[in-house]
RNA sequence: GGGCGCAUAGCUCAGCGGUAGAGCACCUCCCUUACAAGGAGGUGGUCGCAGGUUCGAUCCCUGCUGCGCCCACCA
């Protein structure tokens, strides 16, 4: 309901951008939506219009998903929904916010931060994603004072103004001369020190490093640690900045500063090179390369970094917490872990929470405003938590009014919007009633299980175990099962980009809910799965096989009263059920939800084929008996346990054909227990049967006969053991084949069926 | 560069010390009183490669190769 994406969506989906120097329109209405991009012209909206678009869009994009959801048979309670951009959860995540900066655990900085200057705002570490970037190699010349050059090698000459040092590595021969000297730097004239620090890397590039502020993460390191002076020269929008840095001072390299002022980096980066060509300070032609780049993840240009004010939440300070905190969570499958620790001993920094767009939860925070007219940020006004929640871009300090909002001895709010999991992490808090309902809070919190995708291990995960951290000193839940992804049919990952990706809807139509669950079953916990119809098809069949199964056995008038299990079958057949029920339980409890399905799969497989046919006749038969009554029962034994067995994974069809002969429904009906048979379990009986049944079939196959024809004999020779199981099931198995004569010889170890057919 | 996972039938995947399994696909057959949007039967594999442990290895160990993912590196 908040960050970036949904930003993005709103823009495209009504063409407009947010403005926030624009005031409020009260009479602002959304715009028709466009069918195409680029069909008009962007129109600015002021930022609380903007918020408004975005709250109508998601309104209507949540009722997209519930009606997906429900369709889907998620089993959930649709009286306790919440969105995270609403007021309760904006409540929560600034309570929360608030108890942080009390703590201490919260803080704010000016610090140079990863900026991705298309949705100008401020990254975190997690967010971040590396992809090949084209670029070229320059070789260029500074200038010693006796006018020797010393080529340094970069792929960004167009930070060339913003140079504050040379680096090399301290125990680099060639460089020994020129620590503590200074150069001069090409074009712009700026005089700057040549200084060693172990992170240069001697192999690299030409051995000594341009350092800039900021090209990446070693020159904000270089730049902290050896106390370099600040040149910024990239803008907020990712442009020059109008304004030359302090340092730049010569007349010439003003000047030519002046060429790059409001040029992008990329135009900067031509003009520059244009600059060092003239001035015969490139040394040979750009070379080019492809190199990794730090991207944000939802971005598309390569991130700069700027310097600026930030919220941060502290995470280094609890690295060993969070590890200590990972060995406790039971994770599934188990080797996810590794993600996770990996994640959280590779931490560089702490939390960056501050966003600066629009669609989010506010910091509840103003500014006292000083005589010169300067937010004093280092006294912040804060709230009651009783107040909460506020949006300080509208409401009102404690003890100020409105009309001093901007004005010098007034204030101002905090204009930032937390980050989309500030909020997320506290996902069990908001839901358990963190603060507010003290009795489901006991009731719920930790949480059972955190269901989601491997992903989003270093956000949504870490996260959320951090503020449970920080927050209740405990884990939010109990176990963590990470599903896979799923992918196309080619096995790549499905994304908007790719154009591949395939919505839920139109297959659940297609197919069916049941189909589409079948399916998604079958992708074991932390395995990616192929989207795959062909098992949709499979699962509709199930589903199908599921109401017929049901409908036969239903078919037969109900048992009566004292009706028992008296035959070998139907008693085999129940206790072999009762078995899968214990493995089906056993692998659900372990959320092996795939072997579980699999086990009551197979099951039902023999149920149908097997047993269904061998008993028919019996079940069937108006003056059977106790025989009779035995199959009648045991039918509706077996299927009770197995609609409630399949219940989670096929919700539709179970629920159908539980209705046809139960009040409740069949998902809240009793898991089913392994006590059908009463105990002992005769499996053998049963593997018997279907072999046998399976050898009079291939016989007739293999004769081109039809399943009905009629056999004249089966003889079947064996251990006596085995013969002896046979023979309880005799007359079944006689009826089943439509079997004349059934003879048993015992007879050596191995079994074998002979199956003589009738003369045609 | 570090880590994790995967490699088994044409495809999708189970199995994991004791003679290789399922479904799909393919082939053959069957309108049979739950089901033809069905059903029955069948063909098909030196379980990635090389060593080792073991009476015995698809399974355990080591190395290699290939694929995927996560992280790191970004002058």
């Amino acid at each position: 309901d908040n960050g970036l994406p949904t930003e993005r969506r709103v823009q495209n989906y009504y063409g407009v951008r947010c403005e926030p120097s624009l005031p409020y329109d009260p009479d602002f209405t959304a715009p028709e939506p466009m069918v195409k991009k680029g069909e008009r012209p962007v129109q600015n909206v002021s930022r609380r219009n903007f918020i408004e678009l975005c709250e109508l869009l998601t309104a209507e994009d949540e009722k997209a998903f519930e009606q997906t959801w429900r369709h889907l048979g998620l089993s959930v309670d649709w009286s306790r929904t919440y969105t995270t951009i609403g007021r309760h959860a904006q409540r929560v995540s600034q309570r929360a916010f608030l108890r942080l900066l009390a703590k201490g655990e919260a803080y704010q900085a000016e610090a140079p931060t990863l900026w991705d200057v298309g949705f100008r705002t401020a990254v975190a570490q997690a967010e971040l994603e590396d992809r090949e970037h084209a670029g070229a190699w320059h070789r260029i010349s500074f200038h010693r004072h006796d006018g020797q050059p010393v080529h340094i090698e970069t792929t960004r000459p167009e930070l060339l103004p913003a140079c504050v040092a040379l680096i090399a590595h301290p125990d680099d021969e060639r460089y020994q001369g020129l620590f503590g000297q200074t150069v001069t730097s090409p074009v712009f004239g700026v005089e700057v020190p040549v200084v060693a620090h172990p992170a240069a890397e001697m192999e690299r590039g030409a051995g000594i490093a341009m350092c800039c502020t900021f090209g990446d993460l070693t020159d904000v390191q270089w730049w902290r640690e050896l106390k370099l002076p600040t040149r910024t020269i990239v803008g907020r929008d990712g442009r020059i900045l109008a304004e030359p840095p302090a340092g730049l001072d010569g007349e010439q390299g003003r000047k030519a500063y002046a060429e790059l002022a409001g040029a992008t980096v990329h135009t900067a980066r031509e003009r520059v090179v244009g600059m060092l060509r003239e001035s015969g300070d490139l040394d040979g032609e750009p070379k080019k390369t492809v190199r990794p780049v730090k991207f944000y993840e939802k971005g598309d240009k390569p991130l700069e970094i700027v310097s600026s004010r930030q919220w941060f939440i502290r995470s280094i300070a609890h690295q060993d917490d969070m590890l200590r905190r990972g060995e406790e969570l039971r994770w599934h499958p188990a080797y996810m872990k590794a993600r996770y620790d990996d994640w959280v001993r590779g931490l560089n920094g702490d939390w960056l929470v501050s966003r600066q767009r629009f669609f989010g939860v506010p910091f509840p925070v103003w500014y006292p405003v000083d005589s010169a007219g300067e937010p004093a940020y280092e006294s912040p006004i804060l709230p009651g938590e009783d107040q909460l929640p506020v949006d300080p871009s509208s409401d009102t300090p404690p003890g100020y009014t409105e009309d001093q909002r901007g004005k010098p001895g007034g204030f101002v709010g905090d204009p930032d919007i937390m980050d989309t999991w500030a909020t997320s992490s506290l996902t069990p808090q908001i839901a358990c009633g963190w603060e507010e309902d003290p009795e489901l809070f006991a009731q719920t919190f930790p949480m059972d299980l955190r269901p989601q995708a491997h992903d989003i291990i270093r956000t949504w995960l870490f996260a959320t175990v951090l503020r449970a951290q920080l927050e209740n000193d405990s884990l939010p839940w109990y176990h963590a099962a990470l599903s896979g992804w799923i992918l196309d049919p080619d096995r790549k990952k499905m994304s908007k980009s790719k154009g591949n990706v395939v919505t839920p809807l139109a297959l659940l139509e297609q197919f069916s809910p049941d189909a589409v669950r079948y399916w998604a079953a079958n992708g074991r916990p932390g395995t990616d799965t192929a989207f795959d119809q062909g098992q949709m098809k499979i699962g509709r069949r199930l589903a199908t096989k599921l109401l017929n199964a049901s409908k036969f056995a239903l078919s037969f008038p109900e048992p009566a009263a004292g009706a028992e299990i008296t035959e070998a079958l139907d008693y085999a057949m129940l206790s072999a059920l009762d078995v899968v029920i214990g493995q089906t339980t056993e692998a659900l409890e372990a959320f092996e939800y795939t072997s579980a399905l699999e086990r009551i799969e197979r099951f039902f497989w023999f149920f149908c084929d097997d047993y269904l046919e061998l008993i028919k006749q019996r079940a069937y038969d108006e003056d059977g008996g106790a025989a009779t009554q035995s199959a009648r029962l045991a039918l509706r034994k077996a299927l009770s346990s197995l609609q409630r067995l399949f219940a989670p994974f096929l919700p539709y069809c179970t629920e159908e054909a539980w209705s046809w002969w139960h009040t409740g429904s069949v998902h809240t009906a009793g898991w089913p227990t392994a006590d059908n048979a009463a105990g002992g379990d005769r499996g053998e009986v049963i593997t018997l049967a279907s072999t046998a049944i399976s050898a009079i079939r291939k016989a007739k196959s293999d004769a081109k006969r039809s399943m009905r024809s009629p056999v004249e004999s089966v003889r079947i020779q064996g251990p006596a053991a085995q013969l002896e199981a046979l023979t309880s099931i005799g007359g079944d198995l006689r009826a089943a084949g439509n079997v004349e004569a059934l003879e048993f010889a015992a007879d050596g170890e191995e079994l074998r069926i002979e199956v003589q057919l009738a003369e045609v």
